[in-house]
DNA sequence: TCCATGCTGGAATGATCGCTACAATAAAGT
DNA sequence: ACTTTATTGTAGCGATCATTCCAGCATGGA
C-alpha cells in the first residue's frame, strides 16, 4: 500500500496484516453457530473462544463486549439473508399476482435454506423480553420492520386497489406466515416440514388477498 | 401407605401441611415469569429464589434440578392452555366448515390471551437446539405433536374427501399459522398485531383447504 | 535498526452459576 | 410427651461467567 499521495484517507482499506479481518470472521462464524444453537445467554465467551480457537482477549479486541458481538452476528447474517431474498422484485412486472406470490414463496424458502441462522437467532431474541433489552434484539427488530415495509411497497405495486391499512395487514400476514413456516422446519417434530411447500404458502396468501379485495370492493 | 385398605392409591390427596403445595405453586409462578422473559439459560435459580421469596434449598427440595423445574413450568402452563383451547370441537357438528374454521381461529386467539407463557417459553425452547436436549424442550414438543394429531382428527371429520397426507399438511399449516400469529403479537414492532384477526386467520386456512380440495378432485 | 501498530497468549479479576450439606423449625402422628 | 416428617434458612462448594491486564509476538514504515 505504500500509499501514493492520495491514499492517506484510507481509500485503500486497512488490509495491513490480513490476519485480523480473517480472525474476526472466524470469531463471528463461531459465535453465529453457538448463538443460533443456544440463544443469547447460552452464548458464553469461553464457548466462542473454544469453537473459534482464539483466546477471550482476541474476542474482546475485536468486539466491545458480548452484546456487541451478538449484534455483529445479527448484522452479518442479515446481509447474507438479504442477498438471497432481494432478487425478488426485479423485472417481473408483467407477471400475474399469482405468479408473483408463488415466486415470492419460493424465494423465501430458498433464503431459509441458505441462511437459517439469521431468522433462528433473531426469533429467539425477539421472543425474549428481559427488562434490559439487548441491542442485538433491537437490531433484529429494526431489520425486520424494514422487510415489512419492503413487503408493503411490493404489494402496493400489484394491488393498487387496496388501501394502506389493507396492504399493511397483508404484509404483516406474509411475515407471520414466513415465521410459522420457518418454525415448522426448525422443530421438525411430528408436524410436517412445510418449508418448500410453495403451494400451501401461496394458497394461503392468495386466500387472504381475495378476502381483502372483496372487502375493498364492498366498501 | 399402611393406612386403611382403600386409600393406598392416594384417593385422598396428601394435604398434610398445606404449606408445601402453596410454596411449590409460588415457585412455579416465579419460574414461569422469568423463564418466559429470559429463556432457559436466563432462568437462574437465584433469580427464581429472589422473585418467589424462597431460598434455593426450598427450590431444590421441590424440584430435582433446574431442568426439572422448567419442565414443570411447561407442564403446568400447558394445562391452562389446554383448558382454554379444547372446548373447540364439541357439539358443533352441524356447522359449515367455514364456521368451524372461524370458530377455531377465535378460540386460538383467546387461548393466547389467557395463557401466553406456554407458547412463548415453548417456542423459545423449540428454537434452541443445543447438543444436550433439555427435557423441558422434549416435553414441549411432545405436547405440541399431540395438538397436531388432534387437529388432524378434527379436520378429518369435516373434510372426509381429503387423504391422510393432505390432512396432515393442513394440520401442519394450521399450527404454523398459529405460531406466526403469536409471534406477530409478541414482537410488536412495526408489523401489526395479527392476534384477534380471525378474518385473516380463517381466510388463509380456507384458501389452503380450497387448494387441497381441488387437488384431491383432480387426482 | 528501531519503533509503532495490530493482534494473540495466558493469567487473573470478582460475580454469579447450579447445586449440596446440614442445622433449625414447626406441625402431625403416636 | 416423643418421634417423625415436611419444609425453610445459612453457608458454602467448585465451576463458569463476562471482562481486564499485560506481556509477547509479528509485521510495516521510518
Amino acid at each position: 500500500m505504500s500509499d501514493s499521495f492520495l491514499s492517506t484517507v484510507s481509500v485503500t482499506p486497512p488490509k495491513k496484516r490480513s490476519n485480523g479481518i480473517a480472525s474476526r470472521e472466524k470469531i463471528l462464524d463461531a459465535a453465529a453457530k453457538i448463538a443460533s444453537e443456544r440463544g443469547y445467554e447460552g452464548t458464553s465467551i469461553s464457548l466462542v473462544s473454544k469453537q473459534s480457537g482464539f483466546p477471550a482477549s482476541s474476542i474482546y479486541w475485536h468486539f466491545e463486549n458480548k452484546d456487541d458481538l451478538i449484534s455483529a452476528v445479527i448484522e452479518r447474517s442479515f446481509s447474507s439473508w438479504l442477498e438471497s431474498i432481494t432478487n425478488m422484485g426485479k423485472e417481473d412486472d408483467d407477471r400475474s399476482i399469482e405468479d408473483m406470490v408463488v415466486h415470492q414463496a419460493a424465494n423465501f424458502s430458498n433464503a431459509i435454506q441458505v441462511a437459517p441462522d439469521f431468522l433462528r437467532l433473531g426469533l429467539m431474541l425477539a421472543l425474549e423480553h428481559r427488562p434490559e433489552d439487548p441491542t442485538a434484539r433491537k437490531m433484529f427488530l429494526k431489520v425486520r420492520s424494514r422487510s415489512f415495509r419492503g413487503a408493503v411497497k411490493n404489494y402496493k405495486k400489484w394491488l393498487p386497489e387496496l388501501d394502506k391499512r389493507a396492504l399493511e395487514e397483508l404484509a404483516s400476514f406474509t411475515v407471520a406466515l414466513a415465521d410459522g413456516f420457518f418454525i415448522s422446519q426448525q422443530v421438525a417434530d411430528d408436524t410436517l416440514d412445510l418449508m418448500g411447500r410453495e403451494d400451501l404458502h401461496s394458497a394461503a396468501i392468495l386466500g387472504v388477498i381475495d378476502m381483502l379485495r372483496q372487502k375493498a370492493k364492498s366498501a
